[in-house]
DNA sequence: AGCACGCCGACT
DNA sequence: GTCGGCGTGCTC
């Protein structure tokens, strides 16, 4: 018999087919096996069996052994692993590894072993118990422990009883070890009580038409705090009734464990969990529970779309329109398409679920490509919270150069009188976003990067938030030598120290990469803030999703049109939705809530539409404009990326790249909205100079081949040509 | 990816 | 004279 192969390597000379021989009755289609390849052995995965080769005879060697006797990949995944490396323009081998843990390439993850104690063969509590000296208290409650339960986990004992106990008692040959080997399974002390919800009639609604409706894919459209979640949990419970798995998708790792939590509560042990923050021994098991079929419900961040999971049910994908869904480095697959391709093997349900749509969901909505459910009310009817407009240009006409409006100030000290919590908002880490000098205004920039630093005051260093390059603050200018020296812009850091001198008795917490950096550090935050232990939480974009504070009342929105003035098309569609998601975590216990709103153009329409959640508002003007000037999802937007050390060269292979293209524009001009060259709007990153070649173009998959192909064919070592679709950001 | 083959500069 | 720089080619 006959094998087609690809190898784990990830290279476009060896992106293709390689044959083998085997005789190994075990090895079928996605069977993952040990090759010789030139002079040494890799891994590969088989992707066809046949009976005949035309591969001359001579030179086909023998498979090395099968990996596992359970196939890695079903047929499934298998074709799904050629379409992502088709669209995504990776190589079959990069393909192929989304749908494994990594921790399983290269036999890496062992099996964990637990160490069990028991009683030693013929002990009798009873009869070596008065043996003892008779403050071996500990020892005595072993042995009859013991005795009575059996076998028990060591270091459980250890905790129960002293380590020093238990030693000793072995030391004694009364206890005796032995190891088992043991699945780890995160976070499965989160057994919270299992609430029996009933779903409010809205909910009902969204449930019943999201199985009814002949269309595969259903939007569900819900304002924040509408319950969303308990319509997905309700979707799972039906699919698992009628024997399917499910998938469910949240936006960032933080947010994992919380709704784990209400699944675990709900399904036990039937929901395994797949994210980056597993340890490598968690992740690794968890995906054999799912394999295997021990687990059928799989939860995770976006990778958690390839889990191995058959027969599947339903396919729920929450905060669809969150930017995290996009992958940002290669593979770039967009995840709701591979949901809806997965969906579509397997008959299944998808859902889309947000209160802020993206613009390309609620144009299918609209247009009838996707069933829409709504869920529009808060349950229990509660309002969404008041949106005040402060206008930061009227404060600073008044004189006010702190960070906040007056407006906010008021509202703060009110909040904190009454007991309540505020969240404020803004966009931007660190003490001040540059560091300028007043005397020849010269701004610190990164060596390797054509940007700002950031002046982080904690360890008094100047960060570059594009490399991660970290330097010494300065004490004079760098340039000219003059000691006086201004901050640029408010960080998150700066922020608290303002709120420090205003309120100096308030408690306050701060949320952002640098003080979530260790693992659990998203966790501490939250569940202190939760607890009441803060009054205020500081917080970029990461405090604005999905986090249900019932005792927060205030929430303040720094700077509501930082993220409007940034050179992307989404940048009108992202600030409605953060401004959305961040008034959402105000007032959802018994108390109103009430934002404050802080911008330079209070007149702006996003803005204006966002304060009076008018979403419909919002997406008919947005979608017009899109339309009108040539912008997805009327196009799609392709890059193609130049970057090299060398600035010389990298401006050649541009010149090429764009010549090759230019060709293909010329044939087909009306299929193009745009087409140029230019320098990448961050012309220097990590020490590489960046060029593009810039198209938008309409539903042309063949243009967006050929641009792929062209991409293949001027990529190198030394100057590298990468394709984007869609980038989430265009830097 | 990794390793061999192959064609030009500075050294025991 | 050789040792070794890394450009180019090959892997069922």
């Amino acid at each position: 018999m006959f094998a087609e192969v690809i190898v784990d390597i990830s290279h476009s000379d060896v992106d293709r087919i390689f044959e083998y021989s085997f005789d190994d009755c075990g090895i079928v289609p996605g069977s993952r096996v040990v090759v010789p390849f030139s002079k040494y052995t890799v891994e590969g995965i088989v992707i066809k069996v046949k009976e005949k080769s035309e591969f001359p005879p001579e030179k086909i060697k023998k498979i090395i052994r099968l990996l596992e006797e359970t196939p890695a990949l079903t047929p499934e995944t298998l074709k799904l692993s050629e379409y992502v490396a088709d669209t995504c323009f990776v190589t079959r081998a990069a393909a192929l590894r989304l749908f494994l843990p990594v921790e399983m390439r290269r036999g890496k993850v062992k099996e964990r072993l637990v160490e069990y104690a028991r009683l030693a063969d013929g002990v009798d509590a009873d009869a070596v118990a008065p043996t003892l000296r008779k403050t071996a208290v500990k020892q005595r409650d072993l042995l009859y422990f013991l005795q009575e339960n059996g076998q028990t986990e060591a270091a459980w004992l250890n905790s129960e009883f002293g380590a020093g106990a238990v030693r000793a008692a072995a030391d004694k040959g009364f206890v005796v070890f032995s190891e088992e080997k043991r699945l780890r399974s995160p976070y499965l002390g989160l057994n919270a009580e299992n609430k029996k919800v009933s779903l409010t009639a809205a909910q009902r609604a969204a449930v019943e038409s999201i199985e009814k409706t002949e269309k595969q894919t259903t939007l569900l459209f819900g304002v924040t705090g509408s319950g969303k979640t308990e319509v997905y949990l309700e979707l799972i419970n039906r699919a698992i009734a009628r024997n399917k798995t499910a998938i469910m998708l949240v936006p960032e790792i933080s947010l994992t464990p919380q709704m784990l939590k209400q699944l675990r509560a709900r399904f036990g042990d039937s929901a395994a969990i797949l994210h980056s923050g597993l340890s490598a021994g968690e992740r690794f098991d968890e995906w054999w529970r799912l394999r295997n079929g021990e687990a059928v419900i799989a939860i995770g961040a976006r990778s958690a779309i390839f889990a191995p999971l058959t027969d599947i049910g339903i396919i729920i994908i929450d905060e669809e329109h969150d930017g995290s869904y996009v992958s940002e480095s290669s593979p770039r697959y967009v995840t709701a398409e591979i949901a809806a391709r997965r969906a579509a093997h397997y008959g299944a349900k998808l859902v889309l679920g947000s209160a802020t749509p993206s613009t390309e969901s609620y144009l299918k909505a609209t247009e009838g490509e996707y069933n829409l459910a709504e869920l529009p009310e808060r349950i229990n009817k509660k309002p969404l919270p008041d949106v005040e407009i402060a206008d930061m240009r009227a404060e600073i006409r008044r004189g006010n150069n702190s960070p906040f409006s007056a407006a906010l100030k008021n509202e703060l000290s009110k909040c904190l009188e009454s007991g309540n919590q505020a969240i404020i908002f803004l966009n931007q880490r660190g003490y001040s976003k540059s560091v300028i000098c007043t005397e020849c205004g010269h701004v610190q920039k990164c060596a390797s990067c054509d940007v700002s630093l950031t002046y982080h005051k904690e360890d008094e260093s100047l960060l570059c938030h594009y490399c991660g390059a970290k330097y010494k603050m300065i004490t004079a200018c760098t340039e000219c030598g003059s000691p006086y020296i201004r901050y640029g812009g408010f960080g998150t850091e700066r922020v608290v120290l303002e709120l420090k001198k205003l309120f100096p008795s308030a408690r306050i917490l701060r949320m952002d990469r640098d003080t979530t950096r260790n693992k659990e550090g998203h966790l501490k935050i939250l569940a202190e803030f939760s607890a009441r232990k803060a009054d205020i939480l500081v917080g970029t974009q990461m405090i604005a999703k999905g986090h249900d504070f019932p005792f927060v009342t205030l929430v303040g929105i720094l700077d509501a049109d930082m993220s409007l003035h940034f050179s992307d098309y989404r940048s009108n569609e992202r600030t409605f939705q953060l401004i959305t998601q961040v008034a959402g975590r105000s007032g959802r216990a018994d108390v109103a809530g009430k934002v404050v709103l802080q911008t330079y153009s209070p007149e702006n329409a996003v803005l204006r539409r966002a304060i009076n959640y008018d979403y419909k508002g919002f997406f008919e003007h947005e979608i017009s404009i899109r339309k009108a000037t040539g912008f997805p999802p009327y196009t799609s937007i392709v890059r193609l990326l130049v970057s090299g050390e060398d600035e010389e060269t990298t401006v050649g292979v541009t010149k090429s790249v764009y010549e090759d293209m230019n060709a293909i524009y010329k044939q087909n001009r009306s299929a193009f909205a745009f087409f140029g060259c230019m320098k990448a709007p961050l012309k220097k990153l990590q020490g590489k100079f960046r060029y593009q070649v810039l198209m938008r173009v309409y539903g042309s998959p063949d243009i967006i081949r050929k641009a792929g192909k062209t991409a293949e064919k001027y990529n190198s070592g030394k100057v590298g040509v990468h394709i984007e679709i869609n980038p989430n950001n265009l830097v």
